[in-house]
DNA sequence: CCAGTGATCAGG
DNA sequence: CTGATCACTGGA
């Protein structure tokens, strides 16, 4: 597998934006054993800034939403339920609390066959094995930190689907409704 | 349908 | 310090 990694630039485009752009995109884990694993972004959900009442941020800076207001690229990780590691990378300039969710994965081969898909960010969390400790205010267009996002070198076609996000219902409209969560659905790798 | 599980945060 | 909440999942 050659990785092209993704650029810092990339990912100052606003949440919604860049939750479109990820999918598709190949996420790159390199484990503390030194095997290596791939997985094509599958789900994400964009989340904007402090007058959004999903977002974390809609409660203003926190000792955990603090890394959101980094600039773009840098990881946000955070434990929810007392057991599920949620991914985020964050989006935008610094200072705007933007982030996306990553909500599902694919696992390929270095051959480019699909092997499993995690549909589910705790699951996705979950076969990444990250934490707080490990991955939090990291960046992730930085190739050493273990886990990084490239452009896939097979080509990736699939339909995108745009959803209301789910688990939100607290937020009150017109949160709920927003359809700020991206699936790729039928997804298949031309090597 | 619902319990599990612990970091986080507002309130005293 | 306490209690409530939670961007979820897996098993009745």
């Amino acid at each position: 597998m050659t990785e092209k990694i993704i650029e810092k630039d990339f990912y100052t485009q606003d949440a919604v934006s860049l939750a479109k752009s990820l999918l598709g995109k190949l996420l790159v884990r390199k484990y503390n054993n030194g095997e290596k694993r791939y997985f094509i972004i599958t789900e994400t959900e964009a989340y904007l800034g402090v007058e959004d009442k999903a977002c974390h941020c809609s409660k203003g800076k926190t000792e955990r939403t603090k890394v959101m207001y980094e600039e773009g690229g840098t990881i946000y990780i955070y434990l929810i339920y007392g057991m599920y590691w949620m991914l985020n990378i964050v989006s935008g300039k610094k200072d705007k609390p933007e982030a996306v969710l990553i909500r599902g994965i694919a696992e390929i081969s270095e051959y480019g066959k699909l092997i499993k898909h995690y549909d589910g960010p705790g699951k996705a969390g979950k076969v990444l094995e990250i934490s707080k400790d490990l991955f939090n205010g990291q960046k992730i267009y930085n190739k050493t930190t273990g886990l990084f996002i490239s452009v896939p070198q097979y080509k990736i076609s699939f339909k995108m689907e745009q959803l209301p996000r789910v688990g939100i219902n607290y937020a009150g409209e017109p949160w709920i409704s927003k359809p700020w969560r991206f699936v790729a659905k039928e997804i298949t790798l031309q090597q």
